[in-house]
DNA sequence: GACCAGGCACATC
DNA sequence: GATGTGCATGGT
């Protein structure tokens, strides 16, 4: 087995025997997760919350209904998301490009190859790498690796990978040495999330992180 | 009060 | 290409 992919896979099984089943994404329903997606960029996921509550009370979580919605109106129900001017009008563009391109058909949608899909993700004002890899993951159920601030965290302090690393070199060392499997990737990223909200902060010590038997963190005190 | 959060686009050099 | 900056609320 090579080398790469036995650590990998020691380290998933020790955050899934530490944390379980994560069940993700949090949400209802495919649409929910593309509009979870954007609103937690740089977001802590509770605040999140608190703007998706606000547009299900607003009876406008649905695809059509929040693409009629003025800017304004949305960035005043995702208020507590953060960067709502910003968020709104990223969510328009992702809404304009679901609803008038495809006709708010996730099957449509569903028939992109997955670098088709991730091409097209990217191309639109507000959705980069992370936020697309995440829709595709956790929207389409495509096979796909998300990497976020955690995964950079977690692999840097580990020593798998150097701190300049980019988006695709750490997706590659993922989606190299791992099978291709949804469920596996689906429950990977949310595993690092878990894992890295609870034990990889900037300041936080590592104790009782499941990945403390394999290695230490290299600078837990700055990064 | 400072720091952090499941990024991204854009300006400037 | 790479480096810096604005965007903003809410929890610790």
């Amino acid at each position: 087995m090579a080398p790469t992919r036995d650590i990998l896979m020691k380290f998933y099984d020790a955050m899934a025997k530490a944390y379980g089943k994560q069940h993700w994404w949090p949400a209802d329903n495919p649409f929910e997760v593309m509009v979870g997606a954007v609103l937690t960029q740089n977001t802590n996921w509770k605040n999140v919350e608190k703007a998706i509550e606000n547009l299900k009370a607003a009876e406008v979580m649905d695809p059509f209904k929040l693409h009629a919605l003025s800017q304004a109106s949305l960035a005043s129900l995702i208020k507590p998301a953060g960067y709502f001017n910003v968020k709104a009008k990223r969510l328009k563009n992702l809404l304009a490009w679901f609803c008038e391109q495809h006709d708010g058909s996730f099957e449509a949608i569903a028939q992109y190859h997955t670098y088709a899909l991730q091409e097209a993700l990217v191309n639109i004002k507000g959705v980069g790498r992370e936020t697309a890899d995440a829709i595709i993951l956790y929207a389409f159920n495509k096979p796909t690796f998300v990497i976020d601030r955690y995964t950079h965290r977690i692999l840097t302090r580990h020593g798998l990978i150097d701190m300049e690393a980019s988006y695709d070199d750490m997706k590659q060392l993922f989606e190299g040495c791992l099978p291709d499997d949804l469920a596996l990737f689906n429950e990977f990223h949310a595993l690092i999330v878990q894992v890295g909200k609870n034990h990889c902060k900037p300041k936080a010590k590592c104790e009782g992180c499941p990945l403390e038997q394999f290695a230490h963190c290299v600078n837990p005190e700055s990064f």
